[in-house]
DNA sequence: TTTTTATTTCGTTATTTTGCGAAATAGCAA
DNA sequence: TTGCTATTTCGCAAAATAACGAAATAAAAA
């Protein structure tokens, strides 16, 4: 879980999480590129990151390459996240 | 949030998060050495970071130091996690 | 086959983070 | 005052992260 917070802790990667999410659809990196204050080789770099932690996976429909939420693994990460707020509720 | 989810991005940060969120109370810097594998000022440093962002204080009760959760800001962060996560349930 | 397009990988640099032990701080006890 | 306890701050080294541009890759278009 600390791996899922660190991955979800800097701006650029929330902001790609946060898209996909609320979009609910897929995105290219290519439009991600002109919505975020990074160059291309860095914005690479964080959805490689992202997707090593599992949270997205990118497909290829060349020539661009799509990427979306691992719906699997986000609904592992909201469980994990929902769980340690959710603790002792009734005080 | 992104600093938030930094802050809770490292396994001794995340596990003194989860027991202070799961007994529902505060403890002392001196308790938690003993449980993690890091040193008194490592720890320490790490009590000023989730301080730092709000999710933690201090309280000075001599000789020690009593951590608890910040509840308000744990429920704002709560609510920010729960934002992101809850985004487009209905598909 | 050469060019173009979208993206990633490589190599580098600057910055941040992590961790430690030693020294400093603060309050209490002797 | 001196010593003791719990904790923090300081100074440092090692490792990780973030960012960039140039070069590499892969597939489609010309």
């Amino acid at each position: 879980m600390a791996s899922l917070a660190k991955a979800m802790g800097h701006p650029v990667r929330l902001y790609i999480l946060q898209k996909l999410s609320q979009m609910n659809a897929c995105c290219y990196s290519g439009d991600l590129v002109d919505e975020l204050p990074v160059g291309r080789s860095t914005l690479s770099q964080h959805l490689k990151e992202l997707k090593y932690v599992g949270l997205i996976q990118g497909e290829i429909e060349p020539p661009y390459i799509k990427y979306c939420l691992n719906n699997e693994n986000w609904e592992k990460a909201k469980s994990l996240f929902y769980n340690l707020f959710d603790e002792n509720k009734t005080i």
